[in-house]
DNA sequence: TCGCAAATGCAAAAGATTCTCATTTCAGTA
DNA sequence: TACTGAAATGAGAATCTTTTGCATTTGCGA
């Protein structure tokens, strides 16, 4: 993940487009909010505004760089696009995020997208409870 | 579902309370937004505010009466528990939102949760696509 | 290096939801 | 049935997240 997909992605290679990307990689937390990138830019001195974060990850996200999830929270959260798709199973109790992958379910989605008529487009399962060191 | 739901809850029963529910039984669509219900009640001429709306359904949802879901809207949608657990296709063009229930689907999610030592409290699977008549 | 469309920062705006507080309405009791 | 206090409500202000308008800046191809 570079500049050379920020290019390939029909964006102009700016410092922002690439600080963001950055911090996405870097981050010790995979998914993440644009209050929390736009946090990071400002401890790195990056002087770069929220909406152009904003801007930035809702791009990205178009350019299938990045996915947007929305867990029960109130704001969307972002995470890079790097390896296969999978799902998210998180703790109600302090946030933490654990991702998973399974084909059954997968197959059972298709087949019962197919009997309902529908043409898959995405989808998204969200599975939330108390991870072990919560309880 | 009736004021006796409400009481069982322990909550008074008013008539903002009876209304609300009224209208998510009645109406044409399950899945109602809290915005889709103040309009209704606005239609029928009933002088309930938009914040006792939110804060009747946030109770109703405490409660056990309603469920709340978060599609990819940006807002939320409420609806009536009426018959047990299931999930959701959405169709992304026209809104037409599909329901239904997996076993398989389900099974495999416990297991997911079992072996990364989480307690489940609460799941949802959306399918976003097409529908049959948009496409 | 130049020119210009694309991108950005800032502030204002918008959309969804929550909160404050004065007033009203249940629900239990006399 | 009338009385009383706690719970609930309505209206608007406030909050939170996200988007937009616009003047200014910045990549990038010529
Ligand atoms: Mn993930
Ligand atoms: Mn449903
Ligand atoms: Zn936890
Ligand atoms: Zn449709």
């Amino acid at each position: 993940m570079e500049s050379a997909d920020i290019k390939k992605a029909g964006l102009k290679v700016t410092l922002p487009r690439i600080k963001i990307l950055e911090i996405m990689e870097n981050s010790a937390t995979r998914h993440l909010s644009a209050e929390d990138v736009y946090k990071h830019l400002l401890e790195e001195g990056e002087e770069v505004g929220l909406a152009t974060v904003y801007r930035v990850l809702t791009q990205f996200e178009t350019a299938g760089l990045v996915t947007r999830h929305h867990f029960d929270e109130g704001h969307s959260v972002f995470e890079l696009n790097q390896g296969e798709h999978h799902d998210h199973i998180v703790c109600v109790k302090c946030g933490k995020v654990e991702e998973f992958i399974d084909e059954t379910i997968e197959q059972r989605q298709k087949d019962i997208a197919v009997k309902a008529g529908f043409q898959i487009t995405d989808h998204c399962l969200y599975i939330y409870g108390v991870c072990e060191s919560c309880q």
